[in-house]
DNA sequence: TAGGTATTTAGACAAATGTCTAAATATTAT
DNA sequence: ATAATATTTAGACATTTGTCTAAATACCTA
């Protein structure tokens, strides 16, 4: 849980997850949201895959990413825990 | 709701959040529970009300803190609409 | 007023983080 | 084979973060 926090503890990784969110996207349509270069890009996908919030598909050439909002599910208990009387 | 995530990306301050769930407690009492020295601790509480996690009350020599749990509303509306269809 | 207790502030420091440029790897097309 | 495109890896660098010690502030009590 503790990389997942770590990967929402940054604007542009929780905005990649609502690009993720409409469609799957390859890196290089992610990279051109945001001004920023390409490897930062890369870096953040990789953190967002080490906390399993993306997966990713190699096809040809490309690489795509896809939401994966399972992890997301102990994060809500946690919180709802956390507000439980 | 960036000052929230943040607070919530460390383990120490998460588990605070947890002894606060129990009961209020002083800066002191937070302290004793960790192997961390009490300005340290200081400074966790302080980034925790940044982001309104924790209120704090002075009564006499001593700061009696407590939870709030009303900021992880967007938390939980934000991870919800990551996931809705 | 002094001395003791509770907490925070200030300043230092190593480690982690986000970004960049340059280079490497992998795939496709000519 | 060569060149072009897509992506990642490597390495550098400034900023942020979590921790510490020492000192400052605030309150209480004798």
């Amino acid at each position: 849980m503790n990389k997942v926090f770590k990967a929402l503890n940054d604007p542009t990784r929780r905005e990649i997850l609502h690009l993720l969110k409409e469609k799957d996207l390859t890196a290089g349509d992610i990279a051109e949201a945001f001004h920023i270069t390409k490897p930062s890009i890369s870096h953040h996908l990789d953190i967002l895959s080490q906390a399993e919030l993306v997966t990713s598909e190699k096809k040809g050439q490309f690489v795509i990413y896809s939401l994966n909002t399972t992890v997301l599910d102990d994060i809500m208990k946690w919180i709802i825990n956390l507000r439980a009387d």
